[in-house]
DNA sequence: GCGACAG
DNA sequence: ATCTTGTCGC
């Protein structure tokens, strides 16, 4: 679907709970032969940002293709619009790639938000794509009260009794990830290939290898200009 | 009004 | 996210 990036928080606001209802969280996806990450960074007092988008091959998880870009940064960050700082990056760097990537993983919520229209959600709806949100911290839902030490201990991830997504702990004794549905898969589905992914790093090898990426190119950019 | 608040 | 020193653990 057409991106419309509104640089307005009202717009953004609005924007989001009118695509939120277009999310699909249960649909069974197909068989994937490829998973992406997608992640980005800031530099020069956050007015530049970097992308990175990283395709691996599944279930042996080689990275097959990588694509960098950077772009100004449209929007201020505000808890629950981040979508709108990092969405349109991320977007510009995806749209070309979609229809090689069977599932899109991503540094942020899916469903878990106040508008159930997180990061994930937003750019799994632009590119009709199944994307996971793998938060590293919570934005919305209860803290669970208790959780095993050892990767794979869940919980669910609650708010007023509604169903958001789980918090799972993706290797021994890490903190956990809070993992929602973006769009187009079903939760059970989304924790199951997520702890396939993890098989070193807390963050899943997408996440995990665009981090770095990015990371990298942030620091050689900061060179390049002092 | 107060506290919470993805990256 | 970024900045940033020391420190705890394997």
């Amino acid at each position: 679907m057409k991106p419309y990036f509104p640089t307005d928080m009202k717009k953004a606001l609005a924007l989001q709970r009118e695509l939120a209802s277009r999310v699909k969280e249960a649909v069974r996806p197909r068989k994937i032969r490829y998973v992406a990450g997608v992640d980005v960074a800031y530099h020069k007092g956050r007015s530049l940002n970097v992308g990175a988008v990283v395709i691996l091959s599944y279930p042996d998880l080689e990275t097959v293709e990588v694509a960098r870009g950077e772009g100004p940064t449209p929007f201020p960050y505000v808890p629950s619009l981040l979508s709108f700082r990092e969405a349109p990056l991320c977007y510009e760097l995806l749209e070309s790639k979609k229809r090689k990537i069977d599932v899109l993983l991503v540094d942020g919520q899916g469903i878990a938000h106040p508008r159930r229209f997180g990061l994930a959600s937003h750019l799994g709806v632009l590119l009709d794509l199944p994307t996971i949100g793998c938060a590293k911290s919570r934005l919305l839902g209860d803290e669970p009260k208790r959780l095993g030490k050892r990767k794979g201990s869940r919980a669910p991830l609650k708010y007023d009794g509604e169903r958001l997504g789980t918090v799972l702990r993706t290797r021994d004794g890490v903190r956990p990830l809070y993992l929602s549905v973006g769009h187009k898969c079903c939760l059970a589905w989304a924790e199951e290939l997520v702890l396939e992914l993890c098989p070193r790093f807390r963050l899943p090898e997408p996440l995990s290898r665009a981090h770095n990426l990015v990371t990298k190119e942030r620091l050689r950019m900061e060179v390049k200009s002092s």
